[in-house]
DNA sequence: GATTGAATTAAGAGCGATCTACAAATACCT
DNA sequence: AGGTATTTGTAGATCGCTCTTAATTCAATC
């Protein structure tokens, strides 16, 4: 490299080009009020100059920084190895959606005791986040509440609900929870039973069961439904599958609150030679991309993750440009693979 | 809300504490230039209006953004909707680790023929890039070694490679492929075929392959070795283990260039009633968290992605502040399971 | 030639922090 | 007291850009 050791200035290209740095400034940013032969000259400099326009600056004087913040709240309970993939998932689609809208994604984990509430658009890193975690919101819920007085723009994933407040994208969990029974019921399944959170903690799982729940009592089957507790993890499922195997009561079909909780039910069956599906139809929730290689493979239920990152980043467009915005609840499909024995 | 719906500035904060602006800066930053008693005033009267320091006004004067850009670069071949899990993996280290750097991470994907190689720095947006993708880096070689002439901090993840610029922060390869050959070769066998691109495309492949033949040639087993050619797919390992069952050739162990390949490689076997390991050993490469539970469950090499995030980070915070650094090449682990019939 | 108006370009005031000078205040010696 | 250190505080320049306001040019019209 020759020349220009420095990075070179608006005020550099003004020089060579022979007009004021103004100019120059509204010639990149193809303000009308330069003709087109000054712009073009500008523009030209400019990229043979390497020239970019210094962001902060830019920022700064904007007021704005065309940059989203994407907040990962971890499940508590996963250890730091293991990061959600349903979340990863997310978050690529979350990157793209950003992409197209020419907005900087910048991302970081959170833990809950964080300071995270404030620190990013009031230090005007971004401008607007998007908060992204199962679990447990009311743990945050007062940050939450404090995001949303400061004014800070927010998106949140999860079940619109009216006691958090702010705009938030989820995934129909209860019909998730419905669509996956009656597609058990109408395998002849009489018998169920239900593995996961009882819904204090995380109010997606307690969607799911109530979808679970009241499609069985619909079906005047609601005598026969058990629900155990556990978190989402696989040890949780294997635990579980232990215990109704001891009690003798194995169900004809075990219904998980997510493929972490599915996974570890179908190992803890393999192990006691339970066969699925033929003794034992087992369904997960999330397709993750690991529940189309168990064997057998895990029917699911899906979230469309390419059009949540889509539904997440415009709505925050829009509340950035106080634009009106409602909460949108995405329809959930389920994936039928092997393990409901549909086949 | 009630007070204060303007945005706070170091301004207000300097008037209600009684103090000079830059004070207030001063004692912010816990320059030992300003008293202690003055600081801890300063500091209360911040938090209690919320006051965070605007980062693009910081930057702009500072020169410096304290983020760090994140370039990930897709497989050409891999769809849309599926992230390579290894990437993944990749992006959940290098996020915590530029926490623990306290740096802001901003994250995207590009395109080849995206104009990324100027943008990140130039802009001042970011002090520095790392560059996360497999594959064809001759590609954009051009690039790179534009990014390095500018004088653009940068760190790749890949083998260190004297044709291309840069510091590199790689898993040897070749030594994962030496590893798991010896172990399949201590498990008895004496046919082998690797799957997997034949290095033109992707350096990581080549090395693997080396790693592989070479192990192969110093026990005197090099007329058995077989090679087909294939991208990192699904779908490409089903077709090549095809057509080494239709050209009748069975061998005693496939050495897979990833896991990936080997998934479709597991599932073309069990289409054909192949049983693995019993009839033949698989082994994959990358460790991917599907790897676990598919059946039989998958023997494969493994990349440290927390250490790979570290040091990336690290490295990459190094050449920022003008720090020697160097290529780093860690070592490859294998992860025994059961497709390579250990027990 | 003076007047008006449109089209361009120039000048200069911030955006909000950091940091280098320098001034003021206090303490500590002869 | 006077002088020297030492501590603490202030003023003001600066980072690079955007954008409002004002100045200039030029052509057309009176």
């Amino acid at each position: 490299m020759v020349f220009m050791k420095e990075k070179a200035t608006s005020f550099d290209i003004a020089h060579l080009a022979g007009v004021s740095q103004s100019t120059v400034s509204r010639a990149l940013n193809n303000s009308p009020l330069v003709n087109q032969e000054t712009r073009d000259r500008v523009q030209r400099i400019a990229r043979e100059l390497n020239y970019k326009v210094d962001k902060n600056a830019s920022n700064l004087r904007k007021q704005k920084s065309s940059t989203i913040a994407l907040l990962l709240f971890e499940d508590p309970t996963s250890d730091d190895s293991m990061i959600n993939p349903f979340f990863l998932a997310m978050l690529g689609s979350i990157t793209r959606a950003c992409a197209q809208a020419n907005y900087d994604l910048l991302v970081s984990f959170q833990n809950l005791d964080d300071d995270w509430h404030a620190e990013y658009e009031d230090s005007n890193k971004a401008d607007g986040i998007i908060l992204l975690g199962y679990g447990d919101y009311t743990d945050y819920q007062n940050k939450v509440a404090q995001l949303e007085s400061q004014g800070t723009h927010f998106v949140r994933w999860g079940a619109p609900d009216e006691a958090h407040p702010g705009v938030s994208i989820g995934c129909d969990n209860y019909q998730g929870g419905q669509s996956i029974t009656s597609h058990l019921i109408g395998l002849g399944k009489t018998s169920f039973a239900f593995i996961g959170d009882n819904g204090d903690h995380a109010p997606e799982f307690k969607a799911r069961f109530n979808g679970y729940f009241e499609t069985l009592q619909s079906h005047g089957l609601d005598q026969s439904s058990v629900q155990r507790n556990a978190i989402s993890t696989e040890d949780a499922g294997s635990e579980a599958v232990k215990s109704l195997l001891q009690s003798g009561e194995l169900p004809q079909a075990i219904v998980c609150a997510s493929d972490l909780i599915a996974m570890g039910v179908l190992r803890a069956l393999r192990q006691a030679k339970v066969n699925v599906p033929d003794d034992v139809a087992v369904v997960g929730y999330d397709n993750i991309a690991v529940s189309a290689y168990t064997t057998p493979s895990l029917t699911t239920v899906q979230q469309n993750t390419k059009l949540a990152g889509e539904l997440l980043v415009n709505t925050l467009l829009k509340a950035i440009n106080n634009e009106d915005v409602q909460d949108y609840l995405m329809p959930a499909d389920i994936i039928i693979r092997q393990s409901c024995g549909s086949e």
